[in-house]
DNA sequence: CGACCCGATTAAAACGTGTCAACTCGTTCC
DNA sequence: GGAACGAGTTGACACGTTTTAATCGGGTCG
């Protein structure tokens, strides 16, 4: 042992006992006489030990921490994801080991490395594709895998909110105030959430018996301020509907700037709507309405999903959970 | 799959070699000749072998890692230190550790205490208050510290952004516009931020020749919108400012959105500057002025200095990086 | 031809902890 | 009074890797 690094060793040197107290002690304390246990620990505080985890993950087998994998960090979808993680994580005596793949092939695949390097008990991830091969080896070798706001083809936990039921509560919000031409801003149809959003939002128009036509679609390649920017400046030239649906708070936002600066009112002119409630949207001077999604459940329930299969790998059955999504109305759609 | 995990043995045995030779493939592949390493490369994919990372953490005394711990994951400012660290530390292949302390002292020691135990080379850290001494006592314990948006007392790196010089910035441009009469809005004056802003304006005020009761100081209790909302019903009762300067871009949208609301045009019945440049300031209807830090710049350098310290821990002068803020003119106070 | 050397490979010894069978010692039961 | 018992403690081993010194074989030099 270096000069510098205490072992279990020399705690239980210090304290008059064999180094398996010491680690009685650590693990099973109550296994361990009161008074002993005192004297390791007072060992223990003045020579500043501090327990190698490697040595233990290694002789344990698995390390009692869980990885977390989102598309991106600065997202607060995934930050408030994150924090119901955390707090069941933490609860269950876990740590999260948070990583960031940037929605990139490469990144996700070392990410996943890293962690079955790191012999966490179970990965929560949102895969960056629909290719999930990568993901279905990682559970081959063992390690339980629960998929994040992402269907689950059925061999595989998932936990995801429904959204072409929320595409369907904005759009019949909209309708329910008297709208009849409407507009669908979003991003690129490949887009998973794109796509179910739109599905949502032409259900709602076949439940009102309206065309499917009396939608405008309006994808750009960015689904942010300066996306929602272009989108309503071809709106402004070719006509504006009575209602936008935009599927991303960020992209109403631009929307929103975009036809102030162009004198059209929201909601007098334009009833306007957006997806995912970030904090922002209730701060603007046109407070947003939008689709309310419970991230912190999401985050919570997975993490729960994923400990209940590490504790019981064999008497587990996967599960698809789906949440519903809220619609929040306020100054701009009503 | 075979229950026992695949291990670096089972490595040599399909490729007809030592352990010790796979260990070579892994770590230092020019010692083994091309012929051999494709063999144990083969082998290795055919098994699906994956190093236990725990294993050679061990052996090696110390984890190719640092760790990374913010005040909150949620915040901008951090999301983009954090991309800094990613970015270098993923360049000098070292994983990040991200830990989130929410402010609590508690949970600060918890998060220290993990990485103590991962045997982390290194620890960035932006400390919940202004009690250094478990940061003190982990670098006692020889785990190389950088200190991220705090200075130092000079014992440790440090890397910060000049919150006085921005404090002077907004007030100074707030004057140059002609402001006589001006307002402070800040949060606590016990967060070191809001101190050292105030004091860069009252900087701002001697120089320009004026008094120090020139500059209204509201401090509400939270930094956010709707502590802005707060602040700005004070100032419309007791007298509007000619401008106002915010210590949070959060605070500023809501003083923002309460003057509109009231019927006070911004900014020409106001000027309004607030301060981080939130990706969401120049979103808004009224775009916001705003004081910019270089925060990945910050994480960038502060990863640098930190890898620096780990591989030449004798040869290493402690240094106190501090970087300047940038003023971001918008139509807020244009 | 033998000594020597060099590159490639191997065998064995750590690294620090958790586990588990074995052991001690005082108590209870028959 | 001896056996069975149980709580508390011990010591040795195993976990999977990296590293070090030793080994091997083939080529070069003297």
């Amino acid at each position: 042992m270096g000069m510098g690094t205490v072992g279990i060793k020399e705690v239980a040197r210090l304290a008059g006992v064999s180094p398996g107290t010491v680690s009685n002690v650590l693990n099973h304390p109550e296994r361990v006489r009161a008074e002993t246990r005192d004297r390791v620990e007072r060992a223990i505080g003045d020579l500043g030990f501090v327990r190698n985890g490697s040595a233990a993950t290694l002789r344990a087998g698995q390390n009692r921490a869980v990885g977390l994998v989102v598309l991106d960090v600065g997202n607060p979808f995934f930050v408030e994801v994150a924090r119901g993680v955390e707090d069941v994580a933490s609860d269950r005596d876990h740590a999260v080991i948070l990583c960031n793949s940037g929605e990139s092939f490469d990144k996700e695949a070392r990410n996943l490395r890293v962690l079955a390097e790191q012999r966490v008990r179970g990965v929560l991830i949102t895969p960056a594709g629909e290719d999930l091969t990568s993901v279905e080896a990682l559970r081959d070798r063992g390690v339980a895998v629960v998929l994040v706001d992402h269907s689950s083809p059925g061999d595989l936990c998932s936990v995801s909110v429904d959204d072409v039921a929320g595409g369907d509560l904005a759009v019949t919000h909209l309708l329910s105030r008297g709208a009849e031409r409407l507009a669908y801003v979003s991003g690129p149809m490949g887009i998973r959430q794109c796509g179910e959003r739109r599905k949502g939002a032409r259900r709602a128009l076949r439940t009102a018996g309206l065309p499917v036509r009396a939608l405008e679609e309006l994808a750009v390649p960015e689904m942010n301020a300066n996306g929602g920017r272009l989108a309503a400046e071809k709106l402004l030239a070719g006509g504006l509907p009575d209602a936008i649906f935009c599927a991303n708070d960020m992209l109403a936002l631009g929307v929103l700037r975009a036809l102030s600066q162009a004198g059209v009112s929201v909601p007098d002119d334009v009833a306007l709507i957006g997806y995912d409630d970030i904090e922002f949207s209730a701060a603007g001077t046109v407070p947003l309405s939008s689709i309310r999604q419970p991230t912190y459940q999401l985050g919570k329930i997975a993490t729960e999903l994923l400990l209940d299969e590490c504790d019981d790998p064999e008497g587990h059955a996967h599960q698809q959970i789906m949440f519903q999504p809220e619609l929040v109305v306020r100054e701009s759609s009503r």
